[in-house]
DNA sequence: GTAGGGTTAG
């Protein structure tokens, strides 16, 4: 079929696919209707000349493009929309609008940004709808200046005296820290309503003025549910739970979002029992923030096992996992290497549609990178509209931690060129990329550029890379240099690399000076004696060896014994060091035996000095391959 | 227009 030149709409009620066609060209500005019908396409050329009726369809092109427009949003077409709106002739305002508002609340917050700016630069104004809209963007972008900007607009357009835009802009200016503007804005009202005192609470408590939040909030003469939930926040984030919990218990108009406030606060002042206690009290006024509350106070606990039962029991009350949920998930995946469980929420992400923004879109690349799927996590990375931050710094920590430096330091490039700023976190990934593939002269320079070209200083774990990138490369003096000249004091981590290079470069008079400083600074950590007696025994110094071990007894000091799991087909299968109860053990003792045999034949020499004095040559090998 | 849940390193 010869289809004409110009734009073509299918619209969402005529196909069961809505799609844009954009044929030969993209200056033209001609609009087509295209019905479907017989699984035949029928072409109508609609009138372009203004926003009256169209041609034959009885549509209006402006009712027409409105709807294209939503389509386009609903399929997450956006970049469509936006392309499709700076090439028509003569858009109504309406449909910029529109787009602003579709675009902010769809999520996508960079979207709204090229809405936003592309919409003023057609010298269309927003309308009062749109700027309510669009002050909470900016706030939760921290787009300071475009929020001025708005509040400028606003004023010249003479909305400055509607109640919900002052609101708005004082919730706005408290949100991004600028108290004294929210308070201006505040005092310069003349009515306040509850809502306007309630922002206003918010806005004192978050910037830690709680005793005026707390004389707002008693001198109110009407209060609603949120006024009472504001205040058990404000003293939540200041970490006093007590306080919380009397205002929590003196609200006469308790709901939902009251309890998972206080939850929220006991699980953020490490009270997780108390936290659960009140969980489990609820009953089903639980929703889904309660549960996703609950999930990842267990996350940042570390209690992955526990998060994953109470996502089960959460599926059992039939409440619906959302993208927050997905994110804990993830965690706990990339936490237990549970790439089986992984690969499930990810389809379960895609089957019901869920939005894959940056949250969700990093906790995909950091479970993938973490259970050994790089290629899976590379592709989500790629197929990502937007990347923060912590995008980028997950997939260079990913690419480093397979050996893959050279890639890792290219996409850091990449990120460079793109504009992003890389933060500490991407340069502790980088740094440990470049040691664990040997790039010594890439990290040097790549440490020395830290403050200089991107001006993010080196902390303390930035050294620690270093000392460690240095160690491995058998450049002692180098490193040592290094430590005497850290502008702060090393930490565990700084002298545990340092101890880690005396080994492999077998010297153990730095070794010993080293130890003693580690056992200072971190004397409740039973792996650095361990290796401080490894040492001795490297050198065969028993009696160090078994002072060693006595002052782990005096002090009560135990090795947490070294533990791996696997999940096969859904199953988790745990090996403590020393343990033989797996049901498999003999078997899995064979295949192993059967992988070491092949790496001598390769050439690889297992380390036998890390091993205890008290077994012969022939055991030490042995209990290092397993 | 105001109140509740999320991610990165060793």
């Amino acid at each position: 079929m010869d289809l004409p030149v110009g734009w073509f709409v299918v619209l969402p009620a005529l196909s069961t696919i809505p799609v844009l066609v954009r044929a030969y060209g993209v200056s033209q500005s001609d609009l087509y209707l295209v019905t479907v019908s017989n699984s035949d396409l029928e072409f109508k050329r609609l009138d372009t000349a203004g926003a009256g009726a169209g041609a034959g369809a009885g549509v209006s092109r402006l009712s027409l493009l409105t709807n294209f427009l939503s389509s386009c949003f609903r399929s997450r077409n956006h970049g469509y929309a936006l392309l499709f709106l700076q090439n028509i002739q003569n858009p109504d305002p309406s449909l910029w609008n529109n787009a602003v508002r579709a675009s902010v609340e769809s999520g996508l917050s960079l979207d709204f940004m090229g809405f936003y700016k592309s919409m003023l630069g057609d010298n269309v104004l927003p309308d009062k709808a749109t700027f309510s809209k669009i002050l909470p963007v900016c706030a939760a972008l921290c787009e300071i200046k475009l929020g001025e900007l708005v509040h400028c607009q606003i004023v010249k357009m003479g909305f400055e005296n509607y109640l919900f835009l002052q609101t708005g802009l004082l919730d706005f200016y408290a949100k991004v820290e600028d108290l004294s503007s929210a308070r201006k804005l505040f005092d310069k009202m003349p009515e306040r309503d509850v809502v306007a005192h309630n922002a206003m609470i918010s806005a004192l408590g978050k910037n830690g003025y709680i005793v005026e939040a707390r004389k707002l909030f008693d001198g109110m003469g009407d209060k609603n549910s949120s006024s009472w939930n504001s205040m058990i926040t404000c003293y939540c984030k200041l970490g006093d739970v007590n306080s919380a919990r009397m205002i929590f218990d003196c609200s006469p108009m308790k709901n939902v979002v009251s309890w998972n406030a206080m939850i929220d606060g006991y699980c953020k002042s490490d009270q997780l029992t108390i936290a659960r206690e009140l969980f489990d009290c609820m009953g089903s006024i639980k929703n889904t923030v309660t549960w996703n509350t609950m999930i990842s106070a267990y996350i940042q606990y570390k209690e992955f096992g526990r998060a994953l039962s109470t996502f089960r029991q959460m599926q059992a009350e039939h409440v619906k996992p959302v993208e927050v949920t997905m994110v804990s998930l993830l965690s706990a995946c990339a936490h237990l290497g549970a790439l089986d469980m992984g690969n499930w929420i990810h389809a379960y992400v895609k089957r019901q549609n869920l939005k894959i923004d940056v949250y969700l879109g990093n906790a995909l690349i950091d479970m993938y990178c973490k259970c050994g799927s790089i290629e899976s996590a590379l592709d989500v990375f790629h197929g990502l509209p937007t990347k923060n931050v912590f995008c980028w710094s997950s997939i260079i920590a990913g690419l480093g931690m397979y050996g893959y430096g050279k890639e890792a330091i290219d996409v850091f490039l990449k990120m460079k060129d793109q504009g992003m700023k890389p933060d500490h976190v991407t340069f502790i990934g980088l740094l440990c990329g470049c040691s664990h593939s040997g790039l010594v002269s890439e990290g040097r320079k790549y440490f020395s550029e830290m403050l200089e070209v991107y001006g993010v200083h080196p902390g303390v774990e930035h050294y620690g890379c270093m000392v460690d990138l240095l160690g491995r490369a058998g450049f002692l003096e180098e490193l040592l240099e290094l430590i005497r000249t850290m502008p702060m004091a090393p930490n565990a981590a700084v002298w545990g690399s340092l101890l880690r290079a005396c080994r492999t470069h077998k010297d153990t008079r730095v070794s010993e000076q080293v130890t003693q400083r580690l056992l200072e600074l971190d004397p409740r950590d039973g792996g650095n004696y361990v290796f401080l007696s490894n040492i001795y025994a490297s050198a065969n110094r028993w009696n160090d060896v078994e002072l060693c071990r006595n002052l782990m007894i005096e002090r009560g000091v135990h090795k947490t014994p070294g533990c791996s799991s696997i999940e096969v087909d859904n199953v988790f299968h745990e090996f403590m060091a020393g343990d033989t109860s797996h049901p498999q053990f003999t078997q899995i003792n064979t295949f192993l035996d059967e992988i070491a045999k092949k790496l001598k034949g390769l050439g690889h020499e297992p380390d036998k000095a890390s091993v205890f004095h008290d077994i012969d040559e022939e055991e030490k090998e042995s209990s290092v391959v397993r």
